[in-house]
DNA sequence: CAGCCTCGAGTTCC
DNA sequence: CTCGAGGCTG
């Protein structure tokens, strides 16, 4: 059937067909996107989903729910449901060196105001992938993978197959969320790997990637015959919550019907811990399973919820990894990237390599200091080489992710070798590529005239925090930049796309890639995004210093897209004014030591100009962009150069007049401190000043550190000083810390 | 003014 | 994931 001509199938026929190209297109998809070897090479790929697409023509009724066809390009479908994590799984801070678990212990201990020794579990870190299963009355209802914290894959079915977690428990709460990882054993692995190679299937890199495949089948009959593990460590929702430790927490789970690692420890102060990481390093080969380091928790549960979270990581625990895993290899090439903001990024090209299970042929190089081993003015830099091509050079993955180079062998150094010369101009323009004072990188001055420039920044525009379009993604950037017919050179392109094709002579739908119902996907998407929220278009621009947060500031701060220009624009004098007084500053530190007086008078003198024609609305809203909340005179001045630069400018009007902003979202809180900018001063007894700026963050207050006129509240402790005054001065309410407390608890 | 924390921008592999 | 640097805190 596989062979028969699409116009000479049955309707049973094609059915039967279309199910088989499900199978094969998603398997595909998800050895493309995870961490398996691809199953088949792009043009298989394509020949399959065509003949896909030929039979829903001819039988439109057949179209199945997971049509390939539905997926835009190369965009395509994950396989797996998504499912949301009420609480967010977390990332664990870092640490390599044994001095940075006493740094650890010396910040829990200062930030809760305790001096005694506290106690943190030590456990393994398990290589494998973490899992969150959720149990209603007991049974087994799902279970995800982490995915990017928030939302993960569902897997409830592949891990129904495994025998190390209980489908039912006996005795829990009503809703119970426990969490873990999933490993392969080492033992299990080589056998598996022996099957695959028999049957000539193809062998996984090592236990974890072999976990990651199998947890990831279509089909959970595959994933039963897969010998996996799971360890259970952590937990995420819990309709009642029965310890008030970590330690005891672990316990519940293994009364539960869970494995929990036997290797778990409860440990006194960092030279306890540091102990205990030695023992299980000791032990690491003898375990059976991979492991790649040590993770320690603060252990009374009251403690960890008072420390609570930073952005991504919770300020209770850290990750303390063994040193990562090293091989040598020749040093071919170096490459130059140009990268969004311009900067050239050099690339390592290497004989590839086997580091950690993963095959590398490709190593950051940071940047020219980096490769020369010295800054420009000759001092050494730490941990840089003198790096040159045809070097052996030891590569890692820090972070078993991202490859670097260690070390350079000198003496097998060819006497040929000469240090690279790092490109003056960009290798994708030709522009000069010039490097600040004290900047580490060098920037190509093309801005979007460098097309590497103009297409990473495209790439930038449509990705997933700014307008995140289905079915344009890096490739079809790639592809529309390049386009005659019907080019992307800038983003309001995107917008005109549609009508473009619809008036051009070659259609859009007739090329490769893209059939009737991938056109009409993609003119909706677009079309979708037409209506943007103010932050997502902020962050879009990709204007330098200006990321997803501080888009978001400044989208809260002005409300609308005009609010924000008019600003921006009224304070350009001002910015100027700004940027001649820091150059006549800097003159004057050169000046100090090389005595060019006339360059720094020349200088100080525009300075004194720019600063006295600066009108005082300028001036103020100058004032007020810089001292937004999280922004400061550095991006402001990289935010008024992009709006003062008239090409960029009318690029952003051109793309403008195709949208519908949205002004942010007024956050909606009851808590009687939202909205309010408060100050704390002098000592606070029943919490530290750390916990108390995030607690009342949390509700929706804005912590200041000093007091004006536009504080609405002051909480003084005993010893406040200055800043009660100052709250008297301003006629500033000020309460007391139980005062305070009464207030937010009794909100 | 120094140190801390968070953010931005860079990169790899599959 | 990590480095460097911007912005905030003490």
């Amino acid at each position: 059937m596989e062979d028969k001509q699409v116009a000479d199938l049955t309707e049973d026929e094609a059915r039967d067909e279309l199910a088989r190209l499900a199978l094969l297109l998603g398997e595909a998809n998800t050895a493309y996107h995870g961490q398996d070897a691809p199953v088949m090479t792009d043009a298989e790929y394509d020949v399959l989903k065509r003949r896909n697409t030929e039979i829903e023509v001819r039988f439109p009724a057949l179209k199945r729910a997971d049509s390939a066809s539905d997926q835009v390009g190369a965009a395509v479908s994950e396989g797996f449901g998504k499912i949301y994590h009420e609480i967010r799984m977390l990332s664990l801070e870092n640490a390599f060196e044994d001095t940075e678990i006493a740094d650890f212990d010396d910040r829990v201990r200062r930030y809760l105001g305790l001096t005694k020794a506290i106690f943190y579990t030590a456990e393994p870190k398990i290589d494998g992938l973490s899992l969150s299963l959720r149990y209603e009355n007991g049974m087994l209802k799902q279970a995800a993978t982490r995915g990017d914290g928030n939302i993960g894959e569902n897997v409830t079915e592949n891990v129904r197959t495994i025998t190390d977690i209980p489908k039912a428990l006996i005795g829990a709460p009503a809703i119970v969320e426990v969490r873990g990882e999933v490993y392969m054993s080492h033992v299990d692995f080589a056998a598996l790997n022996e099957r695959q190679a028999a049957a000539g299937d193809k062998t996984f890199a090592n236990p974890r990637n072999a976990a990651a495949g199998s947890l990831r089948q279509l089909d959970p009959t595959i994933t039963a015959r897969r010998p996996l593990r799971f360890f259970a460590y952590s937990w995420g929702v819990l309709s009642e919550f029965l310890s008030d430790t970590q330690m005891g927490a672990i316990d519940w789970l293994k009364s539960l019907g869970f494995q929990t690692n036997p290797l778990t420890k409860l440990c006194v102060g960092p030279e306890d811990m540091l102990a205990h990481y030695r023992s299980i390093k000791a032990q690491r080969a003898t375990l059976g399973y991979d492991i790649d380091g040590v993770v320690y928790k603060v252990n009374d549960l009251a403690l960890q919820s008072r420390l609570g979270f930073r952005s991504t990581t919770p300020r209770w625990a850290i990750a303390h990894k063994f040193p990562a895993e090293l091989a040598w290899t020749r040093l071919l090439a170096i490459d130059v990237q140009v990268g969004r903001t311009g900067a050239l990024s050099p690339v390592a090209r290497l004989h590839p390599v086997t580091v950690g299970g993963v095959v590398v042929s490709n190593a950051t190089l940071h940047n020219e200091d980096y490769i020369a081993g010295h800054d420009s003015n000759g001092n050494p830099i730490r941990d840089a080489k003198d790096i040159r091509i045809g070097d052996w050079v030891q590569v890692y993955r820090a972070g078993d992710v991202i490859p670097k180079i260690a070390d350079v062998d000198l003496a097998r150094r060819l006497p040929e070798a000469i240090p690279f010369s790092f490109p003056h101009l960009c290798p994708e323009c030709g522009s000069e590529a010039v490097r600040e004072e004290g900047d580490s990188v060098r920037r190509c001055t093309g801005g979007l005239i460098c097309p590497a420039q103009a297409i990473e920044r495209l790439k930038h525009f449509v990705s997933r925090g700014a307008f995140d379009i289905e079915g344009i993604g890096a490739k079809q950037i790639e592809m529309f930049f390049a386009d005659s017919a019907l080019p992307i050179r800038e983003p309001a392109d995107i917008f005109t796309l549609e009508s473009r094709d619809a008036a051009g002579l070659i259609r859009l739908k007739n090329r490769d890639g893209f059939g009737e119902k991938s056109v009409t996907n993609l003119w909706a998407a677009i079309r979708a995004r037409r209506t943007i929220s103010l932050a997502r278009l902020i962050f879009a621009l990709g204007l330098r210093h200006v990321g997803e947060v501080a888009a978001q500031d400044l989208s809260r701060h002005y409300q609308s897209w005009e609010a924000l220009c008019a600003a921006v624009d009224l304070a350009r004098p001002a910015a100027l004014a700004h940027r001649a007084a820091d150059e006549a500053e800097n003159a004057e530190r050169v000046a100090a030591a090389l005595e060019k007086r006339r360059a720094q008078i020349t200088l100080v003198h525009t300075a004194a100009i720019a600063a006295a024609n600066v009108p005082s609305d300028s001036a103020a809203a100058w004032h007020e962009l810089i001292t937004a909340d999280g922004i400061g005179p550095t991006l402001a001045l990289s935010l008024s150069d992009a709006l003062a630069n008239s090409e960029e400018r009318a690029s952003i009007d051109r793309l403008i007049a195709h949208l519908t902003i949205l002004p942010p979202e007024i956050r909606a809180t009851q808590s009687p401190v939202a909205g309010k900018t408060v100050v704390f001063t002098g000592s606070l007894e029943k919490m530290t000043r750390a916990e108390a700026k995030v607690r009342a963050e949390a509700l929706g207050a804005k912590v200041s550190g000093s007091v004006s006129a536009k504080t609405d509240l002051v909480i003084a402790g005993p010893g406040a000083g200055s800043k009660a005054k100052d709250a008297e001065r301003y006629g500033v309410e000020m309460i007391d810390e139980d005062a305070w407390l009464a207030l937010i608890t009794g909100a």
